[in-house]
DNA sequence: ACGTTGACCTATA
DNA sequence: GTATAGGCCAACG
């Protein structure tokens, strides 16, 4: 088999594509979710690669972990983020999604792993 | 090639 | 409760 390149991003973007619409997770719980928990900041640049990558990945669906859209200046503009999670039926209120723990989606959980 | 940065998280003081 | 430190690994200058 094919030795992957980008193991880690790949992995990272295969969950995010995982992520329901209407639900968020965090950079944590993907990190935690592929192996290595402190490895976050690189589900950060993941995310920031995302746009590159080819395929399309909600990078929208994933915040901090107080919940909180701090990647929204990254995207096309730094309303995009709020407008694409609120669209989904998410309430935002000064880039802190309410109701937050509602709305998480833990792939460690909710894939059962 | 080295040093710094980065959409973070946890732990300790 | 705020402040500081450590860790992870890829990309950029």
């Amino acid at each position: 088999m094919m030795n992957e390149k980008g193991t880690f991003f790949e992995k990272v973007y295969e969950v995010v594509r995982k992520i329901p619409s209407g639900r968020v997770t965090t950079y944590g719980a993907i990190a935690r979710y592929l192996g290595s928990p402190q490895s976050s900041r690189m589900v950060g640049w993941a995310m920031n690669q995302s746009q590159y990558a080819k395929g399309y990945v909600p990078a929208h669906r994933v915040v901090n972990r107080n919940g909180m859209l701090t990647g929204k200046h990254h995207f096309e503009g730094p309303d995009v983020m709020r407008e694409l999670l609120e669209n989904e039926g998410l309430e935002i209120e000064d880039d802190l999604i309410k109701r937050f723990l509602e709305y998480f989606w833990d792939p460690v959980k909710e894939l059962n792993l």
